[in-house]
DNA sequence: TCGCGTTCGTTAGAAGTTATAACTCCACCG
DNA sequence: CGGTGGAGTTATAACTTCTAACGAACGCGA
């Protein structure tokens, strides 16, 4: 989306239709889900019959993967937007992240969703992932943090890998971490609807757990 | 399952072919995803052809429907078991949970994973969902909580029709809620492979997780 | 014990889906 | 201005769910 360089007319009209195509793809997503995609309505949607969009797109696991990656790189650029903002914290990235979901639910879930057993992300997409993570361990490894040592922190020390060299210590790793899963599982049980009937107010659910994220614990200083 | 009261033969049998369909369905579901259910294949497998599945079942729908009532009232059941056992409390809870859904991770993204925009589950089905709710609440409710007042429990004393009658405190509610989205968090990020590749032991995070769930906090003591 | 009706399972078929193969045709590049 | 490659087309195969119509078997009641 960012590097339009076409040069020939025909690499124009390809990627144009690239991008058509993608469009129409994410309204069926956003209105019946992933699984309900259907190649041959997008087609016709476009006007063209059935196998022509084979020449844009191997097959519907392609397409897929190609929505998976542009959702991937959406969270992350929103994530890289709001920890560029003057004053940025947690508490924006929380509120990035939920507005972001809540923008298109169905978006949310082919990234943390259901996973199809048998399908492995390519790489660049779980290099885009570990790319999410970066704003949020910065954002960690600036606040003053009085942890004890829990024994999680110790076995996180021996694998931080994944943190891809930030010089956090392993406190804040393990911040960044349940950040991350607690808003995840307050996020997701909601787009779901299952706090449907239930009364409270979810937004406010999130936002007494982003409190507990960010605010010093007494004993254990989480 | 339980009330086999199957007088005639006819339903004799024909509750053995549903019990039987819905075990193929299972197999299907565990290797390849809940998107993936065929009823053809089912019915190849029981050896008969195709259409003689709707003798039993209306459809698709109802067939997932179905599973997914059972995959509910197969975790209430394991909280009902396990909050029965001497001693039982809330780390019980939290060790049945990880122990059920590594059992079987898609049954478990077929009650908590990706829902279809359209599907709202019948009532019946709500109920057991409801019911799950019940041992999570006795568990905190018999716990001693110092809580300091947060914003959020104010707001959920006002909207407590989900506990059902329930007398705990609201701090009690909200620890209930926070035990089940938090574990939901971790859970089902590690299910759906999100934490491939990072390193650390899944099982030490989510104890960890648990820890700081049941700990009481120094401050605003959760 | 015998018949009749309910239910089961079948085949046929409609309307979808993904995906491949073969063909036409136009646009662009040299 | 011609050749080539890409775009879009139809035809087809192999799937899917699901409906309709038919036959056969099973069991209940007389």
């Amino acid at each position: 989306m960012v590097n339009q360089e076409a040069k020939t007319p025909r690499e124009r009209y390809r990627a144009q239709v690239r991008t058509e195509i993608k469009d129409r793809a994410w309204e069926q997503i956003a209105t019946a889900g992933a699984s309900a995609l259907s190649l041959n309505a997008i087609a016709k949607q476009l006007g063209m019959s059935g196998p022509a969009l084979y020449r844009y797109y191997a097959g519907r696991d392609e397409l897929i993967t190609e929505l998976v990656r542009d959702a991937y790189r959406s969270l992350a650029d929103a994530f890289r937007a709001a920890s560029a903002r003057p004053g940025a914290d947690v508490s924006t990235l929380a509120s990035t992240l939920r507005t972001w979901a809540l923008e298109d639910p169905q978006r949310y879930f082919l990234i943390y969703g259901t996973p199809v057993p048998g399908y492995h992300a390519p790489d660049d997409i779980t290099a885009i992932a570990s790319e999410i993570m970066a704003p949020i361990l910065d954002a960690f490894a600036g606040l003053p943090s009085s942890d004890t040592a829990a024994a999680f922190d110790a076995h996180l020390e021996e694998h931080r890998d994944w943190a891809d060299g930030h010089p956090a210590p392993a406190a804040a790793l393990r911040r960044a971490l349940t950040f991350w899963t607690r808003l995840h599982g307050a996020l997701s049980l909601e787009l779901a609807g299952h706090f449907t009937g239930m009364g409270f107010d979810p937004a406010r659910f999130y936002a007494a757990e982003l409190d507990e994220l960010t605010a010093p614990r007494g004993g254990d200083a989480m």
